[in-house]
DNA sequence: CCGAAATTTACCGTATACGGTATCCGATAA
DNA sequence: TTATCGGATACCGTATACGGTAAATTTCGG
């Protein structure tokens, strides 16, 4: 393999390719990991691959094997409990921030993100509506103006990726999340922060509660 | 150099040492940084250098430079102010979560650091403060039992001490933060989790606010 | 002297080489 | 047949080699 031209982000590639097979589920939890094989698969050198691996690792995507290397780590509702009750209060303090911040453009922004979420739910895309779910939150935190909560926030919405995928994989009744959407977009834009952060982490609440539900469910269901 | 046995955690070494001279100031902020000169300090390859690098520039501690190479990161007022906001929800979510979670043990050992944290101020050395502090701060993260909520908060932390230094040279008035700290265990080992968040971010806030009034001050007698 | 072109240097990211250890497997003895 | 030992294999982490590019520096025409 020779790579003559220099294209000098081959780790975060590595990393963006792996950490969207786990959360897609191409790379099922539990699964072995390999570097040589990862290497292969991505047409590079097993060093930005190691480096990549070593990210994931620190982020919890992957756990040690007692043996030898890495596998996938196994989705646990105990973990899930916890990455919702972060995101309770990191959805909270955005949206309190983006109460404070809000501007006229915003406002049409946030407003076409619901338009897009509603349509997604009706045209029955699993994937789609996820990603417009993400979209809307990831819209508050950026809208908050505190870099620090949309890098932690996304962080943590791989993980929320991952397990929604594993859950409804023939679509829960997603549709009731985009009134409360609405409710906490509306009181962003009038300004009222405590409203926001409320609804924000009840909103967050109700998600939890609901997915862990069905994720319980399922893995019963599994074995 | 030559290194026959094995003793593979070289990253994580290496990540520990570098973070600990940002954080303690020896690597100052504005300071280029060169793999070549850490990894002969180190006494390990540029490898493992460059990945614990990686790594530190992910979690904002580096910076890369317009130029070649990266930087320690300066500090800035408006990202510690972003990182006392976030602390603010995750102190807030810590406490609650401690609060439903106390045992009689940990009543002892939170008693325990309230009492070395007052001896310590009255001591007057800076850097037992500030590790005081953080020990009563992460006695709450893993009384919550979310371990996410730990890993997060450790990660912030050391970007809180890292200010802290810089600040507290000469020792502030550290001496009230502990009746506050006592406040929020009280709270928690009384079980009453809502009293123990409020607390625990209205700590938060008055921290942020003291540190930040004193830090723009510092940054502009420095200018 | 001064500025532009050319060369050297510094330093990075990636690939490959190397050495070590845990697992696997087949052969031999109980 | 089963348990144990020895060797082969798989796979990892670290070290080193390599190639490229931006900054620094020198050289040379004005």
């Amino acid at each position: 393999m020779q790579r003559l031209t220099v294209q000098p982000q081959l780790v975060d590639r590595a990393y963006g390719a792996i950490l969207d097979e786990i959360c897609t589920g191409r790379l099922a939890p539990g699964q072995r990991v390999v570097q040589d094989e990862l290497a292969e698969r991505l047409a590079v050198s097993r060093q930005p691959v190691l480096q990549a691996l070593l990210l994931l690792k620190r982020q919890g995507f992957l756990h040690e094997t007692g043996r030898r290397g890495l596998m996938v780590a196994p989705i646990e509702p105990v973990f899930t409990a916890h990455l919702y009750e972060l995101r309770r209060a990191l959805d909270g303090v955005a949206a309190h921030g983006a109460a404070l911040r809000h501007t006229a453009s915003s406002a049409t922004a946030g407003r076409a993100l619901i338009e897009r979420g509603r349509r997604v739910v009706s045209s029955g895309d699993t994937a789609a509506m996820i990603a417009a779910d993400i979209a809307f939150h990831r819209f508050i935190y950026e809208l908050s103006g505190n870099k620090l909560i949309a890098e932690t926030a996304t962080l943590h919405w791989h993980h929320i990726r991952r397990v929604m995928g594993q859950v409804l994989r023939e679509a829960g009744r997603l549709g009731t999340i985009w009134d409360e959407h609405e409710g906490i977009l509306d009181a962003v834009l009038r300004g009222n922060a405590d409203e926001a952060e409320a609804r924000s982490r009840h909103h967050a609440e109700r998600a939890a509660q609901a997915l862990i539900a069905e994720l319980t469910l399922s893995l019963e269901q599994a074995v």
